[in-house]
DNA sequence: GATGAATGAGCCTTCATTCAT
DNA sequence: TATGAATGAAGGCTCATTCAT
């Protein structure tokens, strides 16, 4: 990741950012060539259809959360620190790479069940197994409430979070941080008053 | 509401479902037309443009919500019970019309800026700020934890609530009651064990 | 002629006036019968088509102004004083119907040679034919310069006064008199002085 | 002017002879696309639009016509000369270029107020403005009868002679030279005889 | 006379893609 | 690697016209 051949990185880039902004049916392979300094058609040297673009794109975000999720999950601490560290792992990533978070909370659901996309229906099931862990064995040994369906929980707090990428600006009255600070309290105590 | 034109009701009911299944930018005049049973261009005679059918699905739906909003906090009722109401009204509407609340949920950020859909920024806003009243409110006489940013668990919950329309399916291992139940829960007392 | 079924003439003077200032092939049936007060389809209780409404316009046109020149050349006078009326009489048309001789240079071109225009054609024959004899005999007499092609002396003279049409306007630094005056003076004995 | 790529310059003919003959609104696009043999939607690779092809074809012929127009008035000779020699171009640009000359009558009254066309009335003005000029400097001294309005004199002299596009062709009765003379004549001298 | 609904043909334009050079 | 030219399919929309009510 990032040898890559020099054009092909710079377009993913620019589709990136397009795609991000406009939706994928509305960024059109001409605008993004034009942004690139090159004609439509030399796209197609670099890939091999529109589709392949987002393909990329969305692979590598996928690739790049799961990884980073397993991670956490693999490593020491509690199933409540595990949880923090995944929604906080979640919250880095809208800060840092928001276009691809984007192009993944609008696309995916139409992308999803499209040949060549399996992997995203295969992704989104290893993250939501690897939540459910966490949760289901917190609730085992105490830490989590055990009154609620886990499942549900966990769509709760992913649908929360990162829903957080079409609002969240830099630069506004919160930072990354803070707003990442208030949505685990809530998560963790709720917002009725003790 | 209700005294339409026949023709009109039944088109904007088979263009509510296709969009909300296919997409706005997805879904062409000619599908609509087909399940209609007339030609593409027959559509102009009841419509002026595709956009408009999308505003006239969107201008419903805006309308009916912010009504119901409004019906609520100005019912009798403490401030955490408004809020209940408020989330329960949510779900009982992706319940009811899950075509229209995806529409909303898909359309509304690539629309709210184009002209002739000031409306859904007006309408935003509106809600955005009926909700602020109740839990500002809320906090000051002590019902809602004080330390959470009201504008920020608004979103929280704007955002876990309204996503649940994109994996909700009646039928399946949860009523909407249940989930309803599940949140409200998730909501009030967090995630962590007492 | 005149006795129109008053819906029938209201509807002939919305086209003319339409046909006029946007051209008879962007005048939609629409725009007439949006400015009639009826739907588009109702103007075909009035007239079998489109063209229909061209047609009685222009042969109505065609008719008046054929009468009136033969009229003119028909009546006591020299040829001098026959052509001199016969322009006088372009002048008070264009002042008196201007719509109906916009539309008469504008799409008799085109029109001339579609099946139910032939009337275009006759007339515009006879017209030319009328002129010419007073042409001619006037140069036989000696009145008229006879070194110029008479036919020539026609299309010059027809072309510079019913051109008019498209700049004179009423209320500018001109009267439909003073431009014919001019003109006159200007066929009469030339641009150089003597 | 000559270099141009080719196609372009092939589809610009072809369009040119296309919408001299038909008229703008009637030449569509898939018309000009046949006759080039290509498909309609291949046409814009070469044009943004039907308008610009439009456009490309009055710009040139205004710029063509006013650049011969400024030469001739700039050039040696006395205000009757200008004049006669303008007057002369006029006629070779019928005879070379009339179809160009067509499109400029038919379509310019209606595209002048069109927003990209404003070189149209520019120009137009700039033409009337050349020929204003050379008429009140002539009647100062003393070539031209000054008791005619040098506008109306122009307006006069330019829709007789532009007009002839309409109805003269090459291998008729007349050459171009032999119009171009007898109308001359009929400007100089008027039609009554001495 | 008029409405309301629809037809059918066509229009301008867009767009992903291909391919010879 | 890129250009330039073109394809082919489709898209939103317009418009004259028809016809049952």
């Amino acid at each position: 990741m990032g040898d890559g051949s020099g054009r092909r990185d710079e377009i993913i880039a620019i589709a990136t950012r397009l795609i991000a902004s406009r939706g994928y049916s509305s960024t059109t392979v001409r605008d993004i060539a034009d942004e690139a300094g090159i004609l439509s058609g030399s796209l197609y040297h670099h890939f091999s259809s529109k589709e392949a673009v987002l393909q990329e794109i969305l692979r590598a975000f996928m690739g790049d959360t799961l990884a980073h999720f397993e991670r956490i999950v693999a490593s020491e601490g509690s199933y409540r620190e595990h949880l923090d560290q995944l929604i906080e792992h979640a919250f880095l990533t809208i800060e840092q790479r928001p276009d691809e978070v984007r192009i993944y909370q609008n696309e995916t659901g139409f992308m999803m069940t499209q040949p060549g996309f399996e992997f995203l229906a295969d992704g989104a099931a290893r993250i939501e197994e690897l939540w459910l862990e966490q949760i289901t064995a917190g609730q085992a040994d105490g830490a989590f409430r055990d009154s609620v369906d886990p499942r549900l929980a966990f769509r709760f707090i992913r649908d929360a979070v990162w829903s957080t990428v079409f609002w969240y600006r830099p630069g506004g009255s919160h930072t990354a941080a803070s707003v990442s600070e208030n949505y685990l309290e809530l998560l963790h105590a709720g917002l009725l008053a003790d």
